[in-house]
DNA sequence: ATTACTAGTAGACGAGTAA
DNA sequence: TTTACTCGTCTACTAGTAA
């Protein structure tokens, strides 16, 4: 996102345009902006061009809102600060260990997934996932690990039937060495799914709703 | 801080500018700003001009590093994105109750804070406070809480001996009401200290190393 | 009050180039 | 190779003003 769009918008957010519709003329954002009336209506037309944000022109004052494009930029930008303020090398991600639908261990099984995890994550998998539900203050992280670049499993086609790109992120449990895997178009969610060598399980002796460290690697 | 500031700045840092000198060219720079070299180099004197960046330009590579007041306004900026995405209407500060110094109870008996705390947040503090070690994953919490404009105390002189403006943050610790008082002119602590009407240690039978909650209202 | 056009200007930018 | 100067261009701004 271009600077000068980034600028307005966390203005606009901070005002509380994230939410809802937010009454400002051009002549308050070109304060709070610290740039004319003239300049603050530009940027305001700029912005509705780029789709950063919608609004309603009534008759006597403008309301504004930020578009999902618009949050979803400022959130990249959040996460480049959160890189710079919070990461060393490691994330922990708490949460607890839930009972999964049993769909990640179907796919990780898939032959053509197999092979690219032994030589992409050094070990293979065993036959199953281990599901952690994210403690709600730390869903937030799983964007700035989404924002890291992982390691990307390819994905292939198999008996007439097409297994997209998975996104892997190294991590650590109890420190035995396992991985995220994300779905490369996957919406959001608050429960992640771990694949390790070992039953994580069992060796560690898990039981729904225990609760859980998962140091995801930068 | 300037926008044109801040997105250099950010690149810097990401690239690691602010542990330590990195070694970045102007066209590097210009690359990762998407500008020419001729204005990289132009931008690093800016910033040099403006004291947000010092630079050790040696014969060859030029190697850069962000000043304390580089990282400082960096960090305002962080927080406002923090605002935006993190704060509802409180955040949650964990830590541990320590033993302070005595310090903050000879403070806040002094009558010309006493009467200030009365009308400016409703309660005649007890005479002491709890003490609390803030996690380190919440240090940053507390930059956060300082960017709020909290209640100012003023300061005043009694006996010859002047005693500073103290900032009090309203906050909850288990549904008492409280605040967290901060002098104005502090340094990076880790520890807060929090007055109540009532004696907390004793209400809330708390022993050092208890670990608590404190909801701060922003 | 508003929003937003046009016109004139200041400043930011990159090309060329010196050191 | 660097950094960073000068200079021409062009963008981004504000003032004036219409609707």
């Amino acid at each position: 996102m271009d600077e000068k769009y980034s600028f307005a918008l966390r203005k606009l957010a901070l005002l509380g345009a994230m939410d809802d519709y937010i009454a400002i003329s051009s002549r308050e954002l070109g304060e709070a902006l610290e740039m004319s009336q003239q300049s603050a209506s530009k940027r305001i037309l700029e912005l509705l061009d780029e789709k950063y944000i919608v609004r309603d022109l009534g008759a006597r004052r403008q309301r504004i809102k930020l578009t999902q494009k618009g949050i979803d930029d400022l959130k990249k930008e959040y996460n480049e600060y959160r890189r710079i303020f919070e990461l060393t090398d490691h994330m922990t991600i708490h949460g607890n260990v839930v009972s999964g639908m049993g769909e990640g261990g179907y796919y990780i099984c898939q032959d053509g997934y197999k092979s690219q995890f032994q030589s992409k994550l050094g070990f293979t998998p065993f036959e199953g996932t281990l599901n952690i539900q994210v403690d709600p203050e730390d869903v937030g992280k799983l964007d700035v690990v989404r924002s890291i670049a992982g390691i990307t499993i390819n994905g292939f086609s198999s008996d007439g039937r097409s297994f997209g790109d998975v996104i892997a992120y190294k991590a650590k449990i109890r420190n035995i060495d396992c991985a995220i895997v994300v779905p490369e178009r996957s919406h959001y969610v608050d429960t992640i799914e771990i694949i390790c060598q070992y039953h994580l399980r069992r060796t560690l002796s898990l039981e729904d709703g225990d609760h859980i460290d998962v140091k995801v690697n930068l």
